[in-house]
DNA sequence: GGGGGCTGTGACCTCGCTGTCACCGTGATC
DNA sequence: GATCACGGTGACAGCGAGGTCACAGCCCCC
């Protein structure tokens, strides 16, 4: 899963990311609205989390271009006002969930999650393929009743091959979708998570490699 | 992702070059109009950053004859011309998006990503023939139930021969198609792979050799 | 401060793919 | 039947994509 974090106030804005991060959740920020339009242009989110007040360009413009492009990614509009008036009006402009500041760190990450879910709607609550199945909303996973222990990214990497549904999902997919910007384009962490992935996974093996093409479940 | 930079200032298409490569992205140049023609032929694109000043064949018919195949690369178009009309023209050809000289890398980086982001709708979801069926999003191949374990190549030849559809399809275009430009054009490396595909496919037999013509399926 | 898990890196290795070459089979033509 | 041209086949060597491993930095938690 990948979030873009939109929030001017620094502090607040890496807090978040950092929260999410340990949660397995690929992070960017963009600190400002203008920042916020150049990052949804570039990469695909399954999730913004927008600030009602940015500088440069409002929060609600931002969110109504969003809107144009029709890419499903959801907003999740974040604001110091909490009147009724104000969350009619967030939902009007079309973000999908409000949360008022302050709010708690747990329901934060339990909303992203429940939009992220949303995101791509032909998905059902849990993935399966085989004896291997995975829960997203609670972070399990299990191969034939034996429970899986695995890392934040190696869950990430395993939820995002079960979702492509057999498809390959090239390493540069990958990367785009697990990972966040600061990754390193040349690095060989794909290889080495889907490495220990498999290891964890055990005997039949599960993840297929197509070469000069990827991977496949 | 794989680019195209159509431009025939030498230093200024390497320097993109570079910058892209260092990106992650692969990249080809081409100095000429016709060459740019002749990469995108044989290649397929996400993205083609078009010079509209190009000598040989100049830019806007390049973007022509790349829309009239409805490949879905995508067109980027860099001109020293910065009017509006300019701009409205560019666009009107049918490029995708358009950057003023001189750019700021950065954005170029941005508008490039962003553009090929849109370029990946996936293509028809398989082909077949008889009991043979190809899915080229799972990178799969069977023959009446059973699974074929094809070689990239192997994959790549099938592919093109389907989608050929019966006709006759000669090694020179078959070499066009598949390999990349770096082909020994008198090797016999066509015949080997149609041999071990052939082999592959079992019988009955599926490629037919017409001589002195080519294959078809 | 120290231990332990998670990640990314770089070095090294392995194995399957691929292009080449040499040779064979076959059908056409004389 | 001899010759020729074209396509098929099998052996082989080099390469490069992908796998593995050890290690180091980082962060968290005790």
């Amino acid at each position: 899963m990948r979030v873009l974090v939109a929030e001017d106030h620094g502090r607040l804005a890496t807090a978040i990311a950092e929260g999410l991060r340990r949660e397995g959740i690929a992070v960017d920020i963009a600190f400002d609205g203008a920042d916020a339009l150049r990052h949804v242009a570039v990469h695909r989110y399954d999730v913004v989390l927008l600030d009602r007040d940015l500088p440069q360009v409002h929060g609600d413009e931002v969110c109504r271009r969003l809107r144009e492009d029709r890419s499903n990614t959801r907003v999740l509009m974040l604001t110091a006002a909490t009147t009724i008036r104000d969350r009619v009006e967030g939902l009007g402009i079309g973000a999908d969930d409000y949360l008022p500041k302050p709010f708690d760190f747990e329901e934060l990450v339990a909303r992203v999650r429940a939009l992220a879910r949303r995101s791509t709607p032909a998905l059902p609550p849990t993935l399966s393929h085989g004896d291997l199945t995975v829960d997203p909303a609670r972070r399990t996973a299990t191969r034939g009743d034996v429970p899986l222990a695995l890392s934040p990214k190696e869950f990430a990497v395993l939820e995002y091959l079960l979702g492509a549904e057999g498809r390959v999902v090239s390493a540069e997919e990958l990367l785009e979708g697990v990972w966040d910007e600061a990754a390193n384009p040349f690095t060989n962490t794909v290889k080495t998570t889907i490495g220990r992935l498999r290891a964890k996974l055990g005997e039949p093996a599960l993840i297929e490699t197509v070469r000069e093409g990827g991977y496949r479940i």
